[in-house]
RNA sequence: GCCGGAAUGGCGGAAUCGGCAUACGCGAUCGCCUCAAAAGCGAUUGCCCUUUGGGCUUGUGGGUUCGAAUCCCACUUCCGGCACCA
């Protein structure tokens, strides 16, 4: 059911709304949510944060969907006693408050913090247990001057630097992309086919980290999501194998090319350069200029759509050209083709089309020879189209020959080794991340171009590099170059080396660098002499849970794992992971697919929340299923959490009137003891293993058991009922806050019940005297037991064996076998 | 194409140590309350049959085991990631 706009589905046992204001007032004056910074606390610290959100506009169901899993998660260490940070802020650079501005003739920061305080006053509402005095915005300059104070440690070692190369350009938002902002060939956030461009822009040299960013993910093992932790396995793309060295005739420097089955060197027949690297250029003979020259220009204007289908086939040009292999001196033709990739390995491959699929397509497009040098019993590649790459035995292949492929590539790398012709290598499909964009609202990138010395740091005691606030409107509609251009007297100015004419950089950084480390800045968001305080830092870092959607599993996690490393490396941080554990909140959809507006399916969190109240609407995404699953709206019902928290609350209600605050439990009921410390410990146990719609489960079935006690047992006064409702109350807290509060309150207590409050249970009662055991005849369930726990085997099966109902099955039959596994079940076999 | 994940009632999901399948909730049916309805409260609810009983059931087919939703093999379908990475 969704809520009509205006339709208030009140309950009738509270007043949602009334709740939330009363205590929103008191959360705000009490702050009963700041970490402390206090040197003499000594209880256990807990770092607790969700992705922060884009202020796109007002809060939707994702946020809640995300965001009250991860307050589950914080108001748990809050009432375990832990001194929690849980802090928020804002992510708030990016196209579309620039987008907003060129519409609106106005200034990106006016829509940015504008929707900035809407979010803050519905997460306010929404009742998330934050430490507000910790806010940050990335589009702040007391935040981005840190950006750029980072950039230039980073470029002092060679980790940032400027180069040509071929970048994906969207021509819609008229910038340049980060490879992990492609996807499937289109811009992430337009949905625009990409193009390819040569273009001079900053990159992070992200590719020398590779291997301890693969390495470092062992101890992330069980603590992120598996198929995290896959996608950023695949992103990096180790491959191991080996350089190998050709001479090429006519070139006095050899040409190395990477391939990952050195094994087969035997049989390559022909050499491929990428047609976009320079090298293809150099190659080309005279007389074949004219053909490369017209397939350069024939793959220029291809698509990264068209040019990335596997379905295409195969191009290239003959270079005129001959490589020497060097293990047996062949001579082989030198052909450019797009499909070997400028940027990956040394742009250039040997082409072995026995063992490989493209190089075979290509080899029969072109008539190009096929040999065979591993047999692996299938049919013949050059008949049968199909490369094989499995294993087998070395054939063709001199001294390697007879040996299998297990064998043959440590054997031929030595041999390279020792002849001075290649080596043992490895690659990664990581490449580095590009971080210049050609856009306005984002950190200006703090270098000045000098005629003379060339790229100048602008100096630390000059930061930040502010944006020209004189820019609007449609300044900064794209052009292809940063509307920072435009603006002259922010652009000229002396250079701070030699003082001469210089000309500051226009382009911006992308956004992914401001949260790449804003979880540091966090532990001390007002430092201003340093991105963070380090000792804070120490104190809190790292971050024990992290919460957030699977669309940041590549670009946001693995920028920030970087990040981490780099300020390890500088002795910042003593830490190289930045997020011990990471949980991912799936996505809210409705009825089977994404809300969207041209589907008119979308459902609006502040309609849910006036409908049903925040406490409903939180425990509905919650109760949903497991966190990380999709919820769809139309299956769930916040109608039905309103339902079970009326419920909740008149247990409280109900205890709160009928006892005293001081009453001792042990005066009670016994059996609804037993059930509420037994809860209790399902309900912790399920929590700590972040299976939160189970302990949902749990705390039902409590208030089910308390209601009953309540109305056909011993009564509202009986101080188990009193225990139960107090237990039901400190549990809620996590999901349903206002109702908890308000319930502790009519409980009789005082202070917030979301604080220290946890309950450890009573072992004494978790004790059962009876449990059910299972008498079972060739496997089937036929009787059932009340027996002690502590029954031994041989009693049990004298039991079973004595059972009426059982025996009825055995009848004559001989009893072959019997399983006994106390207290729980005897198995009798018969035949 | 390659790599990974998933499949449990009408629906969302529980049962992760190989030992009572279907907890909890939705929906549905019946009852109470009501002039009536809604809300609320209570009961029933996996399927089938020859119904004081019995049989079957965790995508399909096989296997291991006294015993399988759970482990193994094959297959089907769906979801996700990568996609000319040498």
């Amino acid at each position: 059911m969704t809520a009509v706009e205006g339709e208030q589905v009140a309950s009738d046992v509270y007043d949602a709304r009334a709740l939330q204001e009363k205590w929103q007032a008191r959360w705000a004056k009490d702050n009963p949510f700041a970490a402390s910074e206090d040197p003499s606390d000594d209880r256990p610290r807990s770092y607790v944060l969700d992705m922060f959100p884009y202020p796109s506009g007002d809060l939707h169901m994702g946020h809640a969907e995300a965001f009250a899993m991860g307050d589950v998660v914080a108001r748990y260490r809050f009432q375990r006693g832990d001194n929690v940070l849980h802090p928020i802020g804002w992510d708030s650079f990016g196209l579309p408050a620039e987008n907003a501005a060129i519409k609106r003739d106005s200034h990106p920061a006016e829509w940015t913090y504008a929707n900035i305080g809407t979010q803050a006053e519905s997460f306010k509402r929404y009742g998330i247990a934050f430490d507000w005095s910790r806010r940050l915005h990335t589009s702040d300059p007391e935040y981005y001057r840190w950006n750029q104070w980072l950039f230039l440690r980073f470029f002092e070692r060679d980790l940032a630097y400027r180069k040509d190369g071929l970048v994906n350009w969207c021509p819609k938002d008229q910038t340049v992309l980060a490879n992990e902002q492609v996807v499937n060939g289109r811009c992430e956030r337009c949905g625009t086919d990409v193009v390819r461009r040569s273009l001079n822009q900053w990159y992070f040299r992200i590719t020398s980290y590779a291997d301890r960013l693969l390495e470092d993910m062992e101890r992330l093992e069980g603590k992120w999501p598996e198929r995290v932790l896959l996608m950023q396995r695949n992103w990096i793309g180790r491959s191991q194998g080996a350089d190998v060295r050709f001479a090429i005739e006519g070139r006095e420097e050899p040409v190395t090319v990477f391939t990952t089955r050195p094994d087969t060197l035997y049989g390559a027949t022909f050499f491929v350069v990428a047609a976009d690297a320079p090298l293809a250029d150099e190659l080309c003979a005279p007389e074949q200029r004219e053909a490369f020259e017209a397939y350069k220009a024939q793959v220029a204007k291809l698509s990264d759509i068209e040019r990335q289908s596997t379905e295409r086939e195969k191009t290239g040009v003959f270079l005129g050209r001959y490589a020497v292999n060097p293990v047996n001196g062949e001579r082989i033709p030198v052909w450019a083709a797009d499909y070997v990739l400028a940027d990956y390995g040394h742009g250039a491959i040997m082409a072995v089309p026995a063992h490989d699929q493209r190089d075979l397509d290509f080899a029969l497009k072109f008539g190009l020879p096929v040999r065979e040098v591993v047999e692996t019993g299938e049919g013949a590649p050059a008949e049968t189209g199909v490369a094989t790459a499995g294993e087998g035995v070395l054939t063709n292949s001199g001294p390697l020959d007879g040996l299998a492929k297990s064998e043959a590539i440590p054997r031929i790398t030595e041999v390279l080794r020792e002849r001075g012709t290649g080596d043992a290598a490895v690659n990664y499909r990581l490449r580095d991340w590009l971080l210049s964009r050609q856009r306005f609202w984002g950190t200006p990138i703090p270098i000045v171009h000098c005629p003379d010395c060339g790229e100048v740091p602008v100096p630390d005691d000059q930061l930040p590099v502010t944006l020209p606030e004189n820019l609007r409107g449609a300044d900064l509609a794209p052009k292809g170059i940063s509307p920072l251009a435009a603006a002259e007297e922010w652009v000229n100015v002396d250079c701070p080396r030699c003082g001469g004419p210089a000309k500051r950089d226009t382009d911006t950084m992308d956004t992914f660098v401001d949260s790449s480390w804003y979880y540091l800045r966090y532990c001390s968001p007002q430092t201003d002499t340093a991105p963070f305080d380090q000792e804070k830092v120490r104190r809190w870092g790292p971050i024990d849970q992290y919460v957030g959607g699977v669309e940041h599993a590549i670009l946001h996690l693995l920028y920030s794992r970087f990040f981490t490393k780099v300020l390890h490396d500088m002795g910042m941080v003593d830490f190289t992971e930045p997020f011990t554990r990471l949980m991912n909140q799936g996505q809210v959809i409705n009825q089977g697919k994404a809300m969207s507006k041209s589907l008119g399916n979308g459902v609006d969190l502040g309609a849910e929340i006036d409908a049903y109240g925040v406490d409903a609407v939180r425990l509905t995404v919650v109760f949903a299923g497991p966190p990380e699953d999709d919820i769809d709206w139309a299956d769930v019902s916040p109608a039905a959490s309103l339902k079970f928290l009326g419920r909740a609350f008149r247990v409280m209600v109900q205890a709160g009137e009928a006892s005293e605050p001081y009453t001792d439990p042990a005066a009670g009921d016994l059996n609804l003891r037993k059930a509420t410390h037994r809860a209790l410990d399902k309900i912790t146990a399920a929590v700590e293993e972040q299976r939160f719609n189970v302990a949902i489960a749990r705390i039902m079935e409590l208030v089910t058991a308390a209601r009953k006690a309540i109305d056909g047992g011993p009564g509202a006064a009986d101080p188990a009922v009193r225990e139960a409702a107090e237990v039901i109350a400190i549990t809620l807290s996590l999901v349903a806050p206002y109702v908890a509060e308000e319930g502790w309150e009519r409980l009789g207590r005082t202070g917030s019940v979301a604080i220290g409050n946890w309950r450890t249970p009573d072992p004494a009662l978790l004790v059962q005297e009876e449990v059910t055991a299972v008498v079972q005849v060739n496997s089937k369930v036929r009787d059932k037991l009340q027996v002690s726990p502590e029954i031994t085997a041989e009693e049990l099966e004298a039991r079973a064996l004595a059972s009426e109902k059982a025996q009825g099955f055995i009848g004559d039959k001989t009893v072959r076998k019997v399983i006994v596994r106390a207290p729980k079940l005897v198995n009798i076999v018969v035949g």
